[in-house]
DNA sequence: AAAGATTACTTGCATATGCAAGTAAACCGG
DNA sequence: CCGGTTTACTTGCATATGCAAGTAATCTTT
């Protein structure tokens, strides 16, 4: 009979072990995830921060640096910096809002644009290698489990 | 009829979207996970990479710093620091293995077990909030096809 | 319409992180 | 058993990160 896993994973429990504890998974994959693409990355002179930004851009592009953080789940004082290295790249514009002056909006530029599809091209390939034997409903689930545990976190 | 999710999370496709980005929300429920977890941290006195290390030596406890650099997923010079700044508070004994005298030994003193055991208590409700609505069987879906993403990595 | 809140950044400063370039011990082939 | 490798850290240095303390523009009362 098999054990509770949720027993396991539970660091109050006397019977703790990392290896079922959901964050531990979380924070392993990620890393060894972001190590992998960051050396793709480089080859055409970006860094993950910069490709995050880029691809919330991709999304929507006049933006305002708050949403592009929350977005990109960056801390705004960070992406203040990020925002400036990207601009000094090229690769964005950053601009006083006519409306809100208060709010500065992040664009892609020409070249961000370029950058973009550069980031998109050399990651593919990985994204195939990441999700290899996954089929649509293990996918699907994938989604909808990571959604359940970020929104309990709330 | 419902969309192939697979396709509107590779970073590749036309109709990209970071929603359906597993990296994406892998990070993002970290981030949110590591934010919150960090004050709960904070009112014991520590920061997040001393409680993983406090977590992995919590396994096995007289363990070269090399090994839990890779069981706590932290590059080893950055783990150097951590090590340093721990054995500084006293959580922990820095000292040369001697059977083989290039590594170096981490060990837990009864104040790091002691700063373990509270870090567990600290972090304990914070985990049952994390996995509410969890089935067993949810969980266990959850670790595997975290492990699967990880393997795919490799 | 002026004082007091709020919102939306912006920046100074201390610290953390990690690449690259060491150092030192153990291992290996001749 | 000596020189070349490999392993296991260690540290200098440049950069990244984020808290806290601003600044400036908009609300919101009164």
């Amino acid at each position: 009979m098999a054990e509770d896993l949720r027993k396991l994973g539970d660091s109050g429990s006397a019977d703790f072990h990392v290896e079922a504890y959901p964050f531990y998974l979380l924070n392993r994959t990620a890393s060894r995830y972001n190590a992998a693409i960051e050396t793709e990355l480089r080859s055409i002179g970006i860094d993950i921060p910069t490709w995050r930004v880029l691809m919330v851009l991709g999304e929507e592009s006049p933006r305002p640096v708050a949403k592009v953080g929350r977005a990109a789940v960056i801390k705004l004082s960070t992406l203040m910096r990020i925002a400036e290295r990207m601009a000094r790249a090229g690769l964005i514009t950053t601009e006083r809002d006519e409306m809100d002056r208060r709010v500065t909006q992040l664009a892609l530029t020409t070249e961000g644009e370029e950058k973009l599809m550069a980031a998109r091209a050399v990651t593919a390939p990985f994204y195939k290698k990441l999700i290899r034997g996954f089929s649509e409903r293990d996918f699907a689930r994938l989604l909808q489990l990571m959604n359940r545990l970020y929104d309990n976190l709330a």
